[in-house]
RNA sequence: GGACCCGUGGCGAAAUUGGUCAUCGCACCUCCCUGUCACGGAGGGGGCUGCCGGUUCGAGUCCGGUCGGGUCCGCCA
């Protein structure tokens, strides 16, 4: 026989069907029994009473919280009075003839029938496959899918291709620290993890692909935040030939409207279309480039979108005495004349534009420089020398030779979204198996030792001295 | 790299100024219960208060260190 799910059953009255899933809370009332059966669907009340097989009915008392079992029922009304308007299956239950336990399960270390914000963090991310079956975190990773998914079609309707790009690949000196990872072929030489395809994408306007987009895993070793994972996933777009500025923040604004509306249609935005602000205003009206500008900050429902314009283009990097990019290197200058952005950097601004959502930065992104002079003046100015540089980004600029279209982009961190979106204070609860403050897996212990033959295998040595 | 907060049975919390205070709820185990849906009722087991050291006649309660978790600054092109 076919398996049932719980949602379904409401569709059944009078069927006999089969259930498969968790066990749930169990109210013994010694002869007559409740269990609500739980399954990805949801929820759906299972009743047992001493009419049922004599031995199908004494397995029943084993039965514990957590078990996996199978019933096997008839889908019957519930009486007006016995109704629980609480869940969508509440006009039913099942009377069961026959049950299998199929999984036991030792009791849980901690509670995962309610919320679980009061439950220490330890806990519950060394234990995470326990913590994902409580509700919250099921109803976060659905809504994430769904939205993800959603993104998917709105950019692919307007011709978008997503293509994937490489994770293993290229330590570079600008930008977030990388992950490294030791080549086994090439003894003393690394790989860098992406800290972001921006490169790549790029690289695919210059062959053609005139509107890129990725579902982006991105990786930076640098110390994670409520907001921040070492890990996390972008929607990263990027697009040739762009009219201005415009044509990438309202790609990116349609996206965002739409999903709230059809994904969480219980908030609302409190400004259509988003407003702008430049950099400078909101530095000297709110002292920070991402100002929560929400109407009401008790309102759980309000979503406040801005656009924060006209940033830098450089940024002066104490601990390297030098100038860096604000953004990134690749970003174009607002000014064309190259000699006034040698000689005056801190004066030049950058066709840059942040998202920012409730105060918390969702999306960058900027029109990106395809000609060499303005490339390699930018580059001149951030103090890499010209040999050093040409190593760095060889393949970036054979590439401008060859010829690359005007283009731009962006990139939204979504895992951020989904936080506000989800009224979830970290991200790490609309992450399925987040990290630790310290980018530990407690659930892996991870990261961890390797064996001295692996490390013999990529010629490294870990030194006794840990100074 | 730095600052701050937290650490009591499986989980969450409580223990006046250091002195029978290791208590409560949930969970767990046993028994009773045919209409519950956070079912109800009776009984029971389980901790020596993250770890190490110090102060004191005496420390969960004070001090130092350490380990673990969190928040923030730095960092995050």
């Amino acid at each position: 026989m076919k398996r049932t799910l719980n949602i379904e059953t409401v569709k059944k009255i009078g069927e006999e069907v089969l259930l498969k899933g968790w066990v749930g809370s169990i109210r013994s009332h010694g002869k007559l029994i409740f269990i609500d059966l739980r399954d990805f669907s949801g929820i759906t009340q299972v009743v047992f009473t001493p009419k049922m097989d004599e031995k199908m009915y004494s397995l029943v008392s084993e039965i514990k919280p957590e078990y996996i079992i199978e019933i096997l029922g008839e889908v019957s009304e519930r009486p007006e009075s016995m109704r629980n308007a609480e869940i969508p299956t509440g006009l039913i239950e099942i009377k069961a003839k026959e049950v299998k336990i199929i999984s036991k399960a030792k009791t849980m270390p901690f509670p995962i029938d309610n919320d679980g914000y009061e439950i220490n963090e330890k806990n519950r991310l060394e234990y995470r496959y326990l913590d994902l079956r409580r509700d919250r975190l099921k109803r976060n990773l659905k809504k994430r899918f769904e939205t993800i998914s959603l993104m998917r079609d709105i950019v692919k309707e307007k011709g978008f291709v997503e293509i994937e790009t490489p994770i293993l690949s290229k330590s570079t000196v600008e930008g977030a620290r990388e992950f490294i990872v030791p080549s086994r072929n090439f003894k003393g030489k690394f790989y860098g993890l992406a800290q972001s395809p921006q490169q790549y994408k790029q690289l695919l306007i210059s062959a053609g692909y005139e509107k890129y987009f990725q579902i982006a895993r991105c990786l930076r070793d640098e110390d994670p935040r409520g907001d921040r994972q070492a890990e996390f996933t972008q929607l990263d777009i990027e697009m040739a030939f762009p009219d201005s500025e415009e044509d990438v923040m309202s790609l990116m604004e349609e996206i965002y409207i739409k999903v709230v509306k059809e994904i969480f249609p219980e908030k609302h935005i409190t400004q259509i279309p988003f407003p702008k602000m430049t950099f400078k205003e909101a530095m000297e009206k709110y002292n920070t480039d991402k100002p929560d500008m929400r109407k009401n900050k008790e309102d759980k429902d309000e979503l406040a979108f801005y656009w924060i314009t006209d940033f830098p283009m450089f940024e002066w990097k104490e601990e390297y005495k030098r100038w860096g990019a604000c953004h990134h290197p690749f970003t174009l200058p607002q000014e064309t004349d190259i000699d006034k952005i040698k000689k005056n950097p801190k004066d030049i601004l950058a066709h840059q534009y942040d998202l920012v959502l409730n105060g918390f930065e969702i999306a960058g992104g900027s029109l990106r420089t395809h000609d060499i002079e303005t490339l390699t003046a930018c580059f001149e100015v951030m103090g890499h020398e010209d040999e050093d540089l040409k190593k760095q980004f060889k393949h970036y600029y054979n590439a401008f030779e060859f010829g690359i279209p005007p283009h731009g982009g962006i990139a939204s961190g979504i895992d951020r979204f989904f936080a506000v979106a989800l009224n979830e204070e970290s991200i790490r609860e609309v992450i399925a198996f987040p990290k630790t403050g310290d980018n530990k897996d407690l659930m892996m212990a991870s990261p961890s030792n390797v064996s001295k033959k692996q490390l013999k295998e990529l010629g490294i040595e870990i030194s006794e001295d840990e100074e």
